[in-house]
RNA sequence: GGCUCGGUAGCUCAGCUGGUUAGAGCGUGGGAUUCAUAACCCCAAGGUCGGGAGUUCAAGUCUCCCCCGAGCCA
C-alpha cells in the first residue's frame, strides 16, 4: 500500500510564517506514522509561485518574479530542512516539467469538452487572484479581505464548465470522510447547493504564469497551476513529465491536509477537474484550524508574527511539534500561548516522560550492574503496566488513524503517568533497604523500564528526535520515520511487551528533554 | 447581510442519542517522598455550562432570539 499525502503548496508571496510550519509538522507527524506502519508514503510540499500577486511583490522588490520566487522557496525548503520535515518531494510550479504537466492536463479537460470561452467582466482582487461579485457601477470597491482597492477587469477568458460535475461533486462530498473534520462539510454542501458556476481558469495580459497551450495570450489562473502541483510533484526527477504516469506514482492522494480557508478549492473544484482529466479523486481532504498568539491575530500590523524559524532556534523541534500536536485539537481553531507553551513542553516531556527515564535507568543501573534488570520468571504479559502499554498502543492507533494528535499525545502522556505512578506505589529504593528484596525490585524496574520503552516507541511519530534519544537511553536501536523503507515494519514490532532485554547494558542517564526556560516573549 | 463552526473551572479542552452531587490536564494551595531533570506521587479549592425566553417530570445536552470569536459566501 502506498499513502500519498500532501501540505498546500505555500503561496511565496512573503516567507513562511507559522501557520505554514504548523500544517507542515502535522503532516510530518502523519507521515512519519504511515511510514512506520509500513506504508510507502510520498509525502508532497512545495511552493505555488504563479500570478499576478507574485509579479507585482517582485516588481515592488525591483526583481525578477523568477528572483523572488527562488528565493522565497529556497527559504521554504531550508525552513523544512531545519525543522526536520520528512518530505519526499518539494514541487515548485514554475518548475519547467510543472509547466508540461498542467499543459498536458488542460489539454485533456479541452478534449473532453469543459473548456469554454467566455468573457469575464468585473471587480478583481489581485491580492485574492479573484473576481469580487461587486456591482459593475460601484465606485473604488474594495476587497473586504484585504482592504486593497478592486481593479476592474474586462476580459475574454477561458472557463472550466465546472457547472457540469454539480451531481459528481454533490456525491463526493456526501461521501463519509471525504471532508474532515465533519463539521466542516456542511459549509461545503450549502455551496454546492447553491449551483456550481463555471469558473474562470485563464488570464490575459499576465505574463508570470504557464501559457495556456493553443491559446496564445492566455496564461493559466493561479489555482488552476497550483492544485496541479499535487501531480507533478508525484513524478520522479528524471523522468519525463508525462500525465499518464501519475497513477502509477502513487496518485490518488489519501490525503489533502490544508487550512479551512481552501477548502472550497480542494473539495470542488480540484474534485471536479481531476474529472474531467479523468484521473482517480483524492480520498481525504482535511481542513485544520488557525492559529492565534495570546488571543490575537498574528499579523504585521500587530507586529505579533511569531517566526518559525526563531521558534526553533529557541525551543527546538520537539518542544513545538509536542505543543502544537498535543495542546491544540487538529481541526479547530488554536491559541499559541507562550506560558502554556513551556509549562506543558516542561511538565509533559521533561518531567513526566524524561524523569521517568532517568530515574528508571538511573535505579536500574545501580542496583543491577549497570543493565537492565534480569526477570527469572520470565516476562509477564499480565502486569498491569503489560495492560497499560498495550491499552495506550491501541488509543495512539486509534487516535493516530483519525488524525486526532492530541488523543494520541495523552495517550503516551498517560501511560507515562501511571508508569511513574507504579513506580511511588511499588517504591524500589525503600525496598532496596532491606536484604532479599532483589527479585521484586528487578521485576518492578523491568515492567517500568518496559513501559517507558513503549512510551518512547509511541512517541516516534510525533517527536522523533525525543523518541530516538530515549530509545538510545534504553539500548534500543532508533525507529526511522523519516524514510519510507519498504520493510517489515520495525515500530510494530516493538509494540510486543516484553521487547526489552533483560541484562542489556544501560549507558549513563541523561536528561532526554531540556526544560524551556523563556524569559522574554518569543 | 446569508451560511457553517465554536463560546463549559484562571488556561486548553472532554461531556454519546436530555436523567443521580458537570469531568481531565495545566496553573494555584496543601501533604507525602528522596530513585530522579527542585523532578515523581497523593489531596484540595475553583464553574449560575456566553445572555435571555421556551419545550419537558427533567437541559450544558432540544427550540427560538440576542451577544462574542473564526471561516466561507455575499
Amino acid at each position: 500500500m502506498s499513502f500519498t499525502l500532501t501540505t498546500p503548496l505555500y503561496y511565496v508571496n512573503d516567507r513562511a510564517h507559522l501557520g505554514s510550519a504548523y500544517t507542515t509538522l502535522a503532516c510530518d507527524a502523519i507521515a512519519r506514522y504511515q511510514r512506520l506502519k509500513g506504508e510507502q508514503v510520498v509525502f508532497i510540499t512545495g511552493c505555488d509561485e504563479h500570478g499576478q500577486k507574485i509579479q507585482r511583490t517582485a516588481e515592488a522588490q525591483g526583481l525578477s518574479p523568477q528572483a523572488h520566487c527562488d528565493a522565497v522557496s529556497e527559504g521554504y525548503r531550508q525552513l523544512w530542512n531545519q525543522w526536520q520535515i520528512s518530505n519526499d518531494r518539494f514541487v515548485r510550479t514554475t518548475d519547467p516539467r510543472h509547466r508540461e504537466i498542467v499543459q498536458q492536463f488542460f489539454k485533456r479537460v479541452e478534449a473532453n469538452g469543459d473548456v469554454v470561452e467566455g468573457r469575464q467582466q468585473g471587480w478583481y482582487c489581485v491580492a485574492c487572484e479573484e473576481f469580487k461579485d461587486d456591482p459593475a457601477e460601484a465606485s473604488a470597491p474594495h476587497c473586504a479581505i484585504h482592504q486593497k482597492p478592486l481593479e476592474w477587469r474586462d476580459e475574454l477568458n477561458l472557463f472550466f464548465r465546472l457547472s457540469r460535475y454539480q451531481q459528481q461533486i454533490e456525491a463526493l462530498i456526501a461521501k463519509p470522510g471525504f471532508i474532515a473534520p465533519s463539521s466542516r462539510k456542511k459549509e461545503v454542501e450549502n455551496f454546492v447547493a447553491q449551483g456550481l458556476r463555471d469558473f474562470s481558469i485563464s488570464r490575459v495580459d499576465l505574463p508570470w504564469g504557464i501559457p495556456v497551450p493553443g491559446h496564445p495570450g492566455h496564461t493559466f489562473y493561479v489555482w488552476f497551476d497550483a492544485l496541479l502541483g499535487y501531480l507533478t510533484a508525484l513524478l520522479d526527477q528524471n523522468e519525463e513529465p508525462d500525465l499518464a504516469l501519475v497513477n502509477a506514482r502513487g496518485w490518488p492522494a489519501q490525503l489533502h491536509v490544508i487550512g479551512k480557508d481552501i477548502l472550497r478549492f480542494h473539495a470542488v473544484y480540484w474534485p471536479a477537474m481531476l474529472l474531467s482529466a479523468g484521473l482517480p479523486l483524492p480520498e481525504r481532504v482535511f481542513g485544520h484550524g488557525f492559529l492565534t498568539r495570546e488571543g490575537q491575530k498574528m499579523g504585521k500590523s500587530l507586529g505579533n508574527v511569531l517566526d518559525p524559524e526563531s521558534l526553533l532556534e529557541h525551543c527546538g523541534r520537539d518542544a513545538v511539534r509536542w505543543y502544537l500536536l498535543r495542546d491544540i485539537p487538529f481541526g479547530d481553531d488554536g491559541d499559541f500561548q507562550q506560558q502554556r507553551f513551556s509549562d506543558l513542553v516542561n511538565n509533559d516531556l521533561a518531567n513526566t516522560i524524561g524523569n521517568l527515564l532517568n530515574r528508571t535507568s538511573s535505579m536500574a543501573r545501580r542496583w543491577f550492574n549497570e543493565a537492565v534488570p534480569p526477570v527469572p520468571g520470565g516476562v509477564a504479559a499480565s502486569h498491569p503496566l503489560a495492560v497499560a502499554a498495550l491499552r495506550a498502543g491501541e488509543q495512539f492507533t486509534r487516535a493516530m488513524d483519525l488524525l486526532d494528535f492530541r488523543s494520541a499525545a495523552e495517550a503516551c502522556l498517560h501511560l507515562a503517568i501511571t508508569t511513574n505512578g507504579y513506580l511511588n506505589d511499588q517504591a524500589p529504593w525503600k525496598l532496596m533497604k532491606q536484604e532479599g528484596n532483589e527479585l521484586q525490585v528487578g521485576s518492578d524496574l523491568y515492567a517500568v523500564l518496559e513501559a517507558t520503552r513503549w512510551v518512547a516507541v509511541l512517541l516516534a511519530p510525533l517527536v522523533p528526535e525525543l523518541s530516538d534519544r530515549m530509545l538510545q537511553q534504553l539500548g534500543q536501536a532508533p525507529l526511522a520515520s523519516g524514510a519510507s523503507l519498504g520493510a517489515p515494519s520495525a515500530w510494530l514490532a516493538a509494540q510486543q511487551w516484553g521487547g526489552l532485554q533483560p541484562g542489556l547494558a544501560l549507558p549513563e542517564p541523561q536528561p532526554v528533554m531540556q526544560r524551556l526556560e523563556l524569559e522574554a516573549p518569543l
